[in-house]
DNA sequence: ATTACTATCATCCGAGTAT
DNA sequence: TATACTCGGATGATAGTAA
């Protein structure tokens, strides 16, 4: 927004009219009082401010422009986090397998600067929350990337991170993976299943 | 605020890379192509955006200029007090150590009109309050004056008056801090701990 | 295709000063 | 005192074009 208008509303210009020299509107912008003059006279002659004897207020046509731009700073800004709700469900140890790898663990901790405790969290999503796990797409994910042994190749992964019971965790999901499941794998820097109880709130973090 | 930065916003660009090229941002601001790539240039330099193979998103210190904003706008339009929510936690025990001394204590009474309580509150923020936090940079702060004793210095605060559960506090930051942590100290003129439970809103008061 | 450099033109800003 | 004019220099934007 214009830096003159929004002076001006923190000055109460948009409740009263309010007295200020151009040389104080000057020092406060950090601008000459010849400069503060002139947008004053730019801002008079598209109408968003009036003027009497020197005071100054916002006009309505002024609200408006501000409160536009406020509006969409609200909806940008505070729209809630995004979250899942689900609840845990017992893996077939996999996760607990991949993790417990060296090559995993230090990916791991290069990309989201902790090690992982080896078990993942498996969390099956309510009903409600199906949708809402297309989101995750749209988010950027932090990639691990998977290494090889002799024997075969562990693919890199997607990380998203994510917030569980206070704890910075991650949601993983393999970077080649073909169905969309409704179950979220979720690890931690240290043991989360006890801590928690069945049903648990994963906020993402972003 | 700035119109490109806005215009990010807007794109999402708070959330993730965005991808847009310097042609189209140029339409969407009414701007040649190079004049948007000059601007988008100039933010980079600011740190306020980072490019990735031409994705763009808004770094941390881009969303805090955008909050420092929106939050202004927010508490001039909707009237709403400024306010933290966050969990007490345990400190080191180091802000009772302070507050015990004659020279704090004298200090913080002539500044805030208190004789504080001989114990800080710590208090982490939630996590979706960490960028309201740089709010308090905006803010006036009362100034503390430090002292010394023949073994070493103590040195000035910031205090920054708030309402915790209907007590006039004050926030407390030592003027050499190095980083901004997400962890607020509060004092008090009576006992906070015993009276209120983990989650406590502090209520900035200007 | 894209980004971004250079040169030129336009707009903005500050100093001096009239009112 | 105050606001606001003119004018020269600084900063910003565009067109052409290289990479």
């Amino acid at each position: 927004m214009d830096n003159l208008l929004f002076l001006l509303l923190r000055l109460g210009a948009h409740k009263k009219f309010v007295q200020s020299t151009t040389i104080e509107i000057g020092n406060l912008l950090k601008m000459s009082q010849q400069n503060a003059s002139r947008k004053i006279l730019l801002l008079e002659k598209e109408n968003l401010i009036e003027r009497k004897n020197n005071l100054i207020k916002i006009t309505k046509k002024g609200m408006e422009l501000i409160l536009q731009e406020y509006l969409q700073l609200k909806q940008l800004i505070e729209c809630e986090t995004l979250f899942f709700v689900g609840a845990v469900v017992e893996g077939l140890g996999e996760g607990k397998y991949y993790l417990s790898l060296p090559g995993y663990k230090k990916a791991i901790k290069d990309a989201l600067g902790f090690e992982p405790y080896p078990g993942t969290l498996n969390l099956k999503l309510d009903e409600k929350e199906h949708l809402k796990r297309a989101y995750l797409k749209e988010l950027d994910p932090i990639l691990v990337k998977g290494f090889s042994t002799k024997e075969r190749t562990f693919g890199d992964l997607f990380a998203y991170p994510c917030v569980v019971d206070n704890l910075k965790c991650a949601i993983i999901v393999p970077v080649r993976t073909h169905h969309g499941t409704e179950i979220l794998e979720i690890i931690a820097p240290s043991e989360l299943k006890k801590k928690i109880g069945d049903k648990v709130r994963v906020e993402l973090d972003f």
